[in-house]
DNA sequence: GATGAAAAGCCCTTAAC
DNA sequence: GTTAAGGGCTTTTCATC
């Protein structure tokens, strides 16, 4: 595939600003016509570069406002991918990140309170193979667009 | 402000799976008209509800292959807009969380190669405030829209 | 306070080059 | 990569409940 050129890198950042930017306004960004921005983008998404465009909501205002981490060791017979699978199984679960070192894994949490949260450790820690554990609560984050 | 209703919480949950869904679009699947989704839609955004609209680039896929979390200790006269102030002077830092416990925050950063994340981290150790540092590497990672 | 209808203008998309 | 054109979408205004 064609690698990408700096007229790409700089769609990218446009549309990482703000993902409902019209594809006229790009053009004007970067002087070419809208339908050569319109091929690119299309592009972008086809090749995976661009995953796909959602809107970024504030959980923490809509209906969980307690974010936390939580760090987990499993027994050695666990594979990466049964880790993972705390993602698809727990609704609380943004992320699952499998990892080098100390813990094997870390688990980015979103609960609407404290016994909730309590709840979904208690669920962590009930899940075969994991061993151990350690909550970190999160005071305040930021992230986004910049 | 008036609260949620049950049709801003599915719009919210068709653009977070596709952030540029068309308002005639969004009208047809709540029953409302194109204004007053726009209206909505618009409101969602004012209120904060919506952070705002974003293309999903994948920075594995196009130059940051590396993904790590560095935990960080901060001496006690650091302020948590201190810490999270990283987010704004580092690029390669995604995210910051500012944490209860341990560690004062953790920082979810995403780099090129191990000389980048040295010099990252090198970066992290010498800002102001900065008495040490954990960091973790990244294996593999699950998030985004299930 | 929120909605629907209508209209003008802009945008998207396709086709042709 | 460009231009041109049709159709669709967005956005504003205004009347309504």
């Amino acid at each position: 595939m064609t690698p990408l050129d700096d007229v790409d890198r700089k769609l990218l950042a446009l549309l990482e600003a703000d993902g409902r930017r019209t594809f006229a306004d790009l053009a004007g960004e970067v002087a070419l016509s809208q339908p050569a921005v319109k091929r690119r983008v299309d592009r972008l998404v086809a090749v995976g570069v661009i995953i796909g465009f959602t809107a970024v909501v504030d959980r923490a205002r809509l209906d969980r406002p307690l974010e936390a981490f939580c760090e987990l060791r499993f027994q050695g017979t666990t594979s990466p991918e049964d880790m993972e699978a705390l993602r698809r199984d727990l609704p609380e679960v943004e992320a699952v990140y499998v990892l080098a070192g100390d813990f094997d894994a870390l688990c980015h949490l979103r609960v609407r309170d404290m016994a909730h949260l309590r709840e979904v450790v208690a669920r962590l820690r009930a899940t075969t193979g994991v061993v151990g554990t350690k909550t970190l609560m999160v005071m305040s984050s930021v992230r986004g667009p910049r």
